[in-house]
DNA sequence: CAGATGTTTAGATTATGTCTAATATAATAT
DNA sequence: ATATTATATTAGACATAATCTAAACATCTG
């Protein structure tokens, strides 16, 4: 995977927000510091930046996916209400016995925790 | 919630049916059997169906979200290359730290098992 | 340099899901 | 029982997210 100029955008702007951005919010971001990129390319940078391992994507029911540069592990926040994603510090999972997991071949655990983020909670209290 | 025929058809089909089914597959199943659901309908109700908590959504990165009644507690596995969702029986997972979570509302912890399913997992084994 | 491989691009296309406004159905009040 | 109100359904238009296409461009390798 060659570094290119687009790729290079891609990646240093996930490494430098630790927030959860949108594939079109990067590719807003990215272009409005430097326009040389397109949406396909945002898009199959993303995907080839997840094959390799670089990247990780969080689905969000009803809502765009969300990118994250794989730093430190962690787990994540999502919030039921804005779908904003947000790291929770890591701690090692404990794994399904092997007899659960037959002849399945487990890559990894994820711990999804689930509620209402800091703002959310906020606005929820003051209602 | 009243329960209409459209509406109870959704819900018996999940819980006869262990398996992950998209919102298209239980449209197009459901119809076939008793066509007197549309599409906005089985849309509409899947989402009364969630949000009334009988009815869990699993969203699955670049694929359809999967539809699954919530009957004993158990995780998921989802396959990485097929987006298959299975159940994997349940066990208590560590909540994190009050601190860590900060003024944030925790509703649920959710644990993903990522990998191969055992269909895939074969045809890995055989090339 | 020449071919091979990898990358980018704009725009079309697909997939998934939501919205609208008219209609139908059921619950409640009179 | 009838009117009123609330809830649900429908077809199809619409919106959004993401992928595909095919041509152009860039970089590597011999």
């Amino acid at each position: 995977m060659r570094c290119t100029p687009q790729r290079y955008a891609v990646m240093s702007f996930l490494m430098e927000h630790t927030g959860h951005p949108t594939a079109a919010e990067i590719f807003e971001v990215v272009n409005r510091v430097d326009p040389r990129s397109s949406r396909a390319t945002t898009y199959n940078n993303l995907r080839d930046l997840v094959k390799a391992g670089l990247v990780r994507e969080v689905a969000v029911e009803g809502r765009a996916a969300r990118f994250d540069a794989k730093g430190t592990r962690h787990h994540h926040f999502i919030c039921d209400r804005c779908g904003e994603v947000e790291d929770m510090g890591w701690y090692d999972v404990p794994r399904p016995a092997s007899r659960s997991l037959g002849k399945r071949i487990l890559r990894e655990c994820e711990l999804i925790f689930r509620g209402l983020c800091t703002k959310c909670a906020r606005q929820h209290a003051s209602r």
